[in-house]
RNA sequence: CGGGGCGUAGCUCAGCCUGGCUAGAGCGCCUGGUUUGGGACCAGGAAGUCGCAGGUUCGAAUCCUGUCGCCCCGACCA
């Protein structure tokens, strides 16, 4: 391709809008424009690179007896209600109407979709197991896009559904995705750490996330120093075992004292304010188990420095949700104020983190506004009742302090989420019907796994991890282009030599652009960086003469010459590379 | 959804507070000339519904109201 003929349209400033690196640099390098929030073009050279990922993915998926279909981005509604997550993604779903009233939905994701399909003609258990996958455009509506591509409305995914007759056949395909994904990031050449993960809304019990290592994402992964294991913080238990109540102290009787703590309801506040510890404060946090009437109330208590974590909350007590505040006052809890032995007047599921039980004389709220307590013993305080009740679990962020399962120290990072893979089990085949006949005529839901890459997100982590100050530094095989050609000036015995390279190498299967362009070459060797193709060939009046060209790395501080006789050989073999 | 900020030329922005000539600059773009190994220079030029609608006023980019769009922070740590 030559730059005159194509749509590059490099900048020498980044818009104002544009926040992180790989935003910045993929509108001044002419990768993407936006159209509207979250929305995006894909100009010539971003495409060529999305392409390129897709490849790779594609080669990958196919290697491990994955087949590609496609599936409709438009979508009835009612499919997505029989599984509840109409309801489940709630804002999140595009929704829309056709002509004749009937509900529809841009999908974010195809479970229902391919379940669908699968139901529809497999019935028997010869007929599995068997992977479908797809890479497509996907919408959410957001409640905030932001960082340019890492959080957008419309997005492209690839999703892989694996169905199965057997757990250890669900198993198989999980681990031959694992090795798949670690494959494909590999090949994309930018780092992607596996970590254990939280399924999330998409239901399943097991999954890992492959996480891009950079300041820019929006995920926090705990790493073991030596690393031996990684999960995401949602998921990353203590690395010490749960203790269960006997572990309380025992202390001898003694009152609950009040305190008053005017306007100090957040931990930080009540500590400055009785100068204490947050370690030896209870934080007790309220939440709502389903709906108002059939619901239930779940206390929740973890150490005054402890971040309470929902997803593990949610992990043991089902699908809760923060309290909401009004409904939860109206209830009879002082929010700001509530301690642990509300639960012996309220009805309510107790939940209690280990480190939060092993306080002695704990400070906590009294349960009325503007006062707090302490001396508050777990032992002492709650009723018999409700104490043979209370559970025990891991309910908070682990923190600096805690340690890997092997006992090695953590480290905290943040990351992009560039692929995550979940066994899903029977959830979706049940809720549609999906089922098979075993070789013994018994019907069973089919299990399903589910594997899903962002071709976008590799391409922002790319940017973020491996770009410099000058611009772009494309892996070469993900770049848009693995060679571009500068002529000093494009013209006489340069501009011959360019062409002609131009066709010997692109006859080789090598993605060549030639600068032609009528530009000063501090011009055009800024927008090279900038652009960020892999290997640059640089045509000179002076080289030309000596039979030389100049070859340039893009990672590289110095170039080399290179005889024109052998440069097209030259520039293959690094490009194979 | 809450808070903050911003919409003026393709891009970055000034002008607005305190209303008043024909709305400006840099980059980019077009023409001509001089240049030509790391974002050249000279001369000339094109390009703007000042987001949109309404209002106030003799007069609105500027003030008021509404509305749309965009960006950032937050949206569980009581």
């Amino acid at each position: 391709m030559y730059w005159s003929r194509t749509l590059i349209p490099t900048s020498r400033e980044a818009p104002t809008d544009a926040d992180i690196l790989s935003h910045k640099l993929m509108i001044r390098a002419g990768l993407i424009r936006r159209i509207s929030a979250g929305v995006y073009d894909w100009l010539p050279l971003g495409w060529r690179s999305m392409q390129k990922i897709n490849a790779i993915i594609r080669q990958e998926m196919n290697a491990v007896n994955a087949e590609e279909v496609h599936l409709p981005a438009l979508l009835p509604a009612e499919l997505w209600k029989q599984t509840g997550r109409y309801a489940d993604y709630g804002a999140l779903l595009f929704k829309l109407k056709d002509r004749k009233g009937t509900e529809m939905i841009l999908g974010p994701t195809h479970e229902e979709c391919v379940t669908e399909l699968v139901k529809a003609y497999v019935s028997s258990h010869k007929q599995l197991p068997v992977t479908l996958y797809q890479i497509q455009t996907k919408f959410r509506d957001e409640a905030r896009p932001r960082n340019g591509m890492l959080r957008v409305r419309e997005f492209f995914m690839k999703d892989a559904y694996s169905f199965h007759s057997s757990l250890e056949s669900l198993n198989q395909t999980y681990q031959d995705m694992y090795n798949a994904y670690v494959k494909i990031f590999q090949r994309c050449g930018i780092p992607a750490i596996p970590v254990e993960a939280e399924s999330g809304p998409i239901g399943g019990d097991a999954s890992h996330e492959f996480i891009c290592p950079c300041e820019a994402g929006e995920d926090v992964i705990v790493r073991a120093v030596d690393n031996s294991w990684a999960a995401n913080l949602e998921r990353a238990g203590r690395g010490a075992p749960v203790p269960d109540f006997s572990a309380a102290p025992e202390l001898p009787a003694a009152e609950l004292a009040k305190i008053k703590t005017p306007d100090a309801a957040a931990v930080d506040d009540v500590c400055k304010f009785l100068n204490i510890q947050p370690t030896t404060m209870i934080k007790t946090m309220v939440f709502r188990l389903g709906d108002a009437q059939s619901g239930k109330w779940i206390v929740a208590c973890v150490r005054g420095d402890h971040e309470i974590n929902e997803a593990k909350i949610r992990r043991m007590a089902g699908p809760v949700e923060l309290a909401d505040e009004a409904a939860a006052r109206a209830a009879g809890f002082v929010i700001g104020y509530v301690g642990p032995h509300i639960v012996n007047t309220i009805n309510a599921e107790l939940i209690i983190d280990p480190d939060a039980l092993l306080i002695a004389n704990a400070t906590t709220g009294a349960n009325e506004s503007h006062w707090h307590v302490t001396n508050f013993n777990w032992k002492q305080h709650l009723s018999p009742n409700v104490l043979s009740k209370a559970i025990i679990a891991d309910i908070r962020n682990v923190t600096a302090a805690d340690k890997a399962p092997n006992g090695a120290d953590l480290i905290f990072s943040k990351g992009i989420e560039l692929g995550h893979v979940f066994k899903l089990g029977t959830k979706y085949s049940d809720a549609l019907g999906a089922t098979y006949s075993d070789d013994k005529q018994q019907t069973h839901s089919i299990i399903m796994g589910c594997y899903g890459i962002g071709p976008g997100r590799i391409l922002v982590g790319a940017l973020e991890t491996l770009s410099d100050a000058d611009g772009i530094r494309w892996p070469m095989a993900i770049a848009p282009f693995q060679v571009i050609i500068t002529p000093i000036k494009y013209d006489g015995q340069a501009k011959e030599v360019a062409d002609r390279l131009h066709k010997e190498l692109s006859a080789r299967g090598i993605d060549v652009l030639v600068d032609d362009r009528d530009q000063r070459p501090g011009v055009k060797f800024k927008d090279a960086d900038l652009i960020g193709i892999p290997l640059r060939i640089v045509l000179g009046d002076k080289g030309l003469a000596n039979g030389q060209v100049e070859l340039k790395d893009r990672s590289k501080k110095e170039p080399e010459m290179v005889s024109l006789a052998s440069i097209v050989e030259h520039v293959s073999k690094l490009v194979q590379a």
